[in-house]
DNA sequence: CGGGTCTTTGATTAGGTTCAATAAGAGTGG
DNA sequence: CCACTCTTATTGAACCTAATCAAAGACCCG
């Protein structure tokens, strides 16, 4: 599984000798490497005061689509801070289904659900051609002792880790299917944004299945409410393709509105009801449900 | 809102002297305090090597049920201990909605939400009389900067908090109703056991309606799932007060076998099928569906 | 071009929510 | 101590959302 790539490597991580700079990091014996700065630039982290650690490199290693990072169960030895590209961590559970927790891109930490028992609680896929930072858990944590805001950083960025699932725990218990699938592409496009690519028009990574996996919905579902936003002019979509036409709607639906196949729907039903001498449905939605 | 009691002391924390032992603290002036030790023991982590900091102690408040430990918004400047009693975390998001997000018990730390934007995400709520050790964050690092074993702990210790999250997260994805409740009352009993009480038998300290809220259900269903464990012997349930009778099957669930009223259920909506003319049900299922 | 995966859409059904009514406690104050 | 109220819990009935089952179309890659 390409996992000998990663540990293979686990050794001489320490000796100077900086030369030319490319992209984000240098090559070095034919590698590429990231000094703190970068890495901290990466994370969202503010160093800035950080000495300049010449001595103090950090790997980049390349994944390929479909390849994983690190299995269910592997011993932890590294956090890993995605570089480049677009990955999936999965929960796998007693009964071997998988399911989704996040999609790592630009300037994600992951690896962290390793920390506690010395072994990896998930699974990290690249969902495409990837570079990925390898931060050594103990060299992080020794640097956090002798650089203060580093410390302070490692800290914050483990919180926010805890805060992300915190809303997704909360969306999961709280939100109808539609109001989720908004979210998420509100989240990913502001993601996008963030990373310098426009956040209205991308294209997704992932399928529908994962999709769905990661918001506890089905891939119909999911499918089902792009094809809704679509017909109401929220979204375009085409396959993976997708173009955010009104943030602001997305951002605040709870509920979709009543629209053409809906009112079919709802025909259908008001005849059947009739058929069997009931009352007639008196669920007339107001307009787009906002918060 | 009782928060001054919380504030107000912050100050003088290091000074020594002492007294004599009780139950879990020492009282000084009049108040509870722990040291390191008794702090490490409570979360379970493994010091023993620790130096005997005896100049190094920490208050304990306490908090009667319904009190806010801290709430929303609220300057972060300290991680809680639960020394006993009972408490929840909320989350509220926009519009004013609880989400319960946890319920700590004795030896659980909270608070680390607060840690990435420096003021708290959420709310703690006492359920119940609880006795909190109050840990300053900076000190709190600054000890693991001098005590290795102890800053493992702390990252350990948000680990294993993200590790509980993702579990949630899972949960919430793909069981349903009846099997989140049925794994709620198994982790509920699991700790009642490691806190040293009857894992068999205890008393719920949140009401149905908390309890839905943190297994993303409204009060009603688990309301129903508790009386249909109680009427297949899985549990016995008399408001509050939970026997547990077969431990397994509340872990290995994951849909209700067929039962007297679902069987009446049933029946009833056949004959609504064929008053209409459609085909009658076919979907028997099997016994104790397990994994 | 053919076989695989991914996506869309329709029809049906099941699981959970919602609404409503009742009951059981826990305080509170006369 | 008992009535009164407020919160909490139970249960039933109707409804609705999202899952499931099924079929067909789109896309990709060798």
């Amino acid at each position: 599984m390409s996992l000998t790539q990663v540990h293979e490597l686990n050794s001489a991580l320490a000796s100077p000798g900086v030369q030319s700079p490319v992209d984000a990091g240098w090559h070095r014996g034919g590698k590429l490497w990231s000094n703190l700065n970068e890495v901290c630039d990466l994370l969202r982290i503010p160093s800035g005061l950080v000495g300049t650690d010449a001595d103090c490199l950090f790997q980049h290693v390349q994944f390929k689509a479909g390849q994983r990072i690190y299995t269910l169960g592997q011993p932890f030895e590294m956090l890993y801070i995605v570089n480049s590209g677009f990955l999936k961590t999965v929960l796998i559970d007693e009964s071997g289904n998988e399911q989704v927790l996040s999609f790592p891109m630009k300037g994600d930490l992951f690896g962290i659900d390793g920390i506690h028992h010395r072994q990896y609680a998930s699974e990290a896929v690249a969902l495409s051609s990837c570079d990925v930072i390898l931060m050594p858990f103990k060299k992080f944590t020794a640097l956090g002792r002798t650089h203060a805001e580093l410390e302070t950083a490692i800290y914050s960025v483990m919180s926010r880790e805890l805060l992300r699932e915190q809303i997704m725990v909360s969306m999961l218990g709280s939100l109808s299917a539609e109001a989720r699938v908004a979210r998420f592409l509100v989240s990913l496009s502001e993601r996008f944004a963030e990373m310098g690519y426009s956040g209205k028009q991308f294209n997704l990574r992932m399928t529908r299945h994962e999709i769905g996996s990661y918001l506890g919905l089905t891939l119909e579902t999911v499918s089902r409410a792009f094809s809704a936003f679509n017909e109401i002019g929220l979204i375009s979509v085409e396959q993976r393709a997708i173009g955010i036409k009104d943030l602001q709607a997305l951002k605040t639906l709870r509920r979709l509105p009543p629209s053409r196949s809906r009112a079919k729907q709802e025909a259908a039903n008001a005849m059947k009801r009739s058929a069997i001498g009931l009352p007639s449905a008196s669920s007339s939605r107001g307009p787009v449900a906002v918060a």
